[in-house]
RNA sequence: GCCGGCAUAGCUCAGCUGGUAGAGCACCUGAUUUGUAAUCAGGCGGUCGUCGGUUCGAAUCCGACUGCCGGCUCCA
């Protein structure tokens, strides 16, 4: 634990103190530092409101100013024991209730381990520490959301009331971090979505159901372009499948039933409904025999892969033809839990550059390593450094993965290696394997902290053992393919969601929805405005013109705004010259220069895709 | 899905303890013809998320639903 950790930590426990003041019966479960602050569970019948803040706090920097003394004392676990049951645990002296949390805590101590107690002014809690020396270490805190959370994370235990905070060794440190906040907020790609009209969310739409709007949609095709460019480069083939298919592929693919929970509900033929209907069958008949596949019907596809496969089928293969690499910005749709929708970056409906590779097993090696140097580019070119990558393995022990433990075994190697050569950390995570197969995820932060991820590579022994899937080798015999999943991107919705917050909304040129304004001096020199705009889309640039009554001062604040990287002011000294003056978005002004001088330099700067 | 919070004009928000709505920006119109981050004036615009209840009377109180926000759980 660092020092700023260890004086968060120390505040969770004023938090407690102060809680406990208030509302003696309060049960407290843990209550650790965390990225962005502290927090501590609290069980109580008073539902704490952020109108309780003020209240809490005051207690707080009472508890504080008393500057009371953390001092650690060991016991041994029967004594640990008789003090929680007697209710002296997270408490203020003793009460008539066992500290049901602590107690339970104190249970998953392991044997022989230390257990040793803090207490500070009238509070002791089990804890393992460390702390500051005293309350009065703790310069500025504030307290900064409630929420809840299920005891020890499991849906199963009840729900806690989780009081978050925040504390700095000073003031201006909490100011700092206050003004830091502030400008996360200002670059949530939800509020720059709105203010540069890059997507829209309807209600009758649907929740998690994006809309993108024009500008937005610029984005993305320069997005797809780009992906477009190198896939051709690697030999890819580019496909396209529809968003639906019989029920009998996801039966067969193991998606439906197994993942019914997070699919929309199956789409079944008029005919079929009218039939069972006068056979009287139920809603729950119907969801029986359409998972038994005694009924038929559609699904929205939740995944490209089963179609991809199809196609992979739909010829013979030779290992001469391998590796066959089948690519397509594939949209998909998946049942999000409602309280997960976020943005763009969580959607019930998004589109994958999404590609499958069927491979021999001698090139699986081989081809991890491309895809993972594709994503490494791919993010190389947006100058995303801030992500980190995560070996998703098998959980030892569970029962959800599907294929044999031989295959895990040299998938799961495959992928290590490939993720060695890599060049960045990355960190082995047991449990955030597919159910099919490992993989590699590159995993990024969005503005307030959230991990969100994009670029994946997935290595999949399975589906084509389910669809028996084969190719003819050198010995003339039917062989296995392996797949590998991959989506540099992961899907268009996220990434741009992310792009959005990465670039604060300010795209470089070569994205930019609005690449160039024209913003005449007055409607004087409107002609020459015209043709000025002329002259840059004949050049392939989106240009357009400000012709608004606006003085020059306020046209330029629009821009700005709106966040276009090029103004170019006309007047009567450029029509006269034939030039531009030219104002860019992060330089300011850049001085006159000849029209199709500086057309040319745009044009050079987007096909470089310049950041 | 669960817990908590929120929902007033296109956007940001005001509207105290119930008496049928207001500002700024945006938009439209007019005047101004403008030189590197806001010209002035006027105008349009809301069955206060939806449905139901309490009340003589609901933006305001209660309930349900929908959506959003923060967590939790989940995430092929």
């Amino acid at each position: 634990m660092n020092d700023l950790e260890k004086l968060r930590h120390s505040c969770a426990h004023v938090l407690a103190e102060a809680m406990l003041r208030i509302w003696p019966e309060a049960q407290f479960a843990a209550g650790p530092p965390v990225e962005q602050g502290f927090y501590y569970d609290v069980d109580l019948s008073h539902r704490v409101s952020p109108e309780d803040f003020p209240k809490i706090e005051a207690e707080m920097a009472k508890i504080v100013a008393e500057d009371q003394k953390f001092e650690r004392s060991v016991v041994s676990r029967a004594d640990a024991m008789e003090l929680g049951r007697a209710g002296k645990l997270a408490a203020l002296g003793g009460r008539g209730v066992p500290s049901r949390y602590k107690l339970d805590i104190l249970e998953g101590i392991p044997e022989g381990e230390e257990i040793s107690l803090y207490r500070n002014g009238a509070f002791t809690d089990l804890c393992a520490g460390p702390h500051v020396d005293s309350t009065g270490r703790i310069g500025a805190f504030a307290l900064t959301a409630v929420a809840s959370a299920y005891y020890k994370g499991d849906e199963k235990n009840p729900q806690l009331q989780r009081i978050y905070g925040i504390a700095f060794p000073t003031a201006g440190e909490l100011e700092k971090w206050r003004v830091m906040q502030e400008e996360a907020r200002q670059r949530d790609h939800r509020k720059l979505g709105r203010e540069l009209q890059l997507f829209h969310v309807d209600e009758t739409v649907g929740a998690g159901l994006i809309l993108w709007t024009p500008k937005g949609a610029i984005v993305r095709q320069e997005l797809q372009n780009f992906i477009s460019e190198e896939l051709r480069r690697q030999g890819y083939e580019q496909v396209f499948t529809p968003h639906i298919g019989r029920l009998e592929l996801y039966r067969t693919s193991g998606h439906y039933p197994y993942y019914s929970d997070s699919q929309y509900p199956p789409l079944v033929e008029r005919e079929t409904l009218h039939r069972l209907a006068e056979e009287g069958c139920s809603c729950a008949d119907l969801a029986a025999r359409l998972e038994k596949g005694e009924a038929e019907g559609y699904l929205l596809k939740p995944m490209n892969c089963p179609m991809h496969i199809k196609i992979f089928d739909s010829q013979p293969r030779s290992y001469r033809d391998l590796p066959v690499r089948l690519a397509e910005f594939g949209t998909v749709y998946r049942w999000e839990q409602s309280g997960e929708l976020n943005g763009m970056t969580r959607v019930r409906g998004f589109t994958q550059d999404d590609a499958h590779l069927f491979v021999t097993e001698d090139q699986m090696a081989a081809e991890i390593q491309g895809c993972l140097d594709l994503v490494k580019k791919v993010f190389g070119a947006f100058d995303m450094k801030d992500y980190r990558v995560r070996l998703g393995l098998r959980e030892p022990g569970s029962d959800k993965y599907v294929g044999r433990a031989g295959d895990w075994d040299r998938a799961e190697a495959a992928c290590r290696d490939a993720a060695k050569t890599l060049g960045v950390p990355y960190t082995e995570e047991p449990g955030e394997a597919a159910f099919y197969g490992p993989k590699i995820d590159f995993v990024v932060r969005d503005v307030i902290g959230r991990e969100w991820q994009l670029g994946t590579v997935q290595v999949d022994f399975q589906l084509p053992e389910r669809f028996d899937l084969h190719y003819t080798g050198p010995d003339n015999k039917p062989h296995r393919p392996v797949m590998i999943h991959r989506a540099p991107f992961g899907s268009m919705e996220r990434f741009v969601g992310v792009l959005i917050e990465h670039f604060a909304g300010a795209f470089p040129l070569w994205l930019a929805p609005e690449q160039v304004r024209i913003l005449p001096v007055s409607d004087k020199f409107a002609d020459y405005a015209a043709e000025v705009v002329a002259a840059f889309r004949a050049a392939g640039v989106r240009a357009v013109v400000d012709t608004s009554q606006d003085k020059l001062g306020a046209k330029i604040r629009l821009a700005q705004i709106n966040k276009v990287p090029y103004m170019i002011v006309v007047g009567g000294k450029e029509a006269e010259s034939r030039q531009v003056s030219v104002r860019s978005r992060k330089a300011g002004d850049e001085g006159s220069k000849p029209l199709e001088e500086f057309v040319e330099r745009i044009k050079q700067e987007i096909g470089e895709r310049l950041l």
